[in-house]
DNA sequence: ACTGTGACGAGGG
DNA sequence: GCCCTCGCCACAG
């Protein structure tokens, strides 16, 4: 723990810096930790965020805006329920208006 | 050390 | 423009 020299620990650490009611891509993360193929590892830290309450894992969806990992929050519907919570409208699992919401990482960080 | 894996993404049919 | 296939690479067993 606390070693971000580890991948994981950089995708936890992108994750944190993203704002309420806004979301981003697992493809845009890897992008910024300069691992633009790695999309798929980004995900799949994200399984092992489960224990970390302080990774908003909720805010991040794959390119379509779509919640692919919902099935991974427990809950049938929580992912959904914690976006619309934040002021993020979700449509049959797809975020409404995505670009409004898009935060990009490259961007905002760079 | 080797193999499988996976919450993606891009390209081709 | 949708559907299928392939590539991708860090991590767990």
């Amino acid at each position: 723990m606390g070693d971000n020299s580890n991948f994981f620990e950089r995708v936890y650490d992108v994750c944190r810096e993203i704002p309420e009611g806004r979301v981003t891509s697992y493809g845009a993360i890897a992008k910024f930790l300069g691992a633009a193929r790695s999309a798929r590892m980004v995900g799949w830290a994200m399984n092992s965020s489960h224990n970390m309450e302080d990774v908003p894992a909720h805010r991040v969806v794959n390119r379509n805006g779509v919640l692919t990992g919902k099935h991974h929050f427990g809950g049938t519907n929580a992912m959904q329920q914690l976006l619309e919570e934040e002021g993020v409208k979700v449509k049959d699992l797809k975020i409404v208006n995505f670009s409004a919401h898009f935060w990009d990482p490259v961007k905002e960080l760079s």
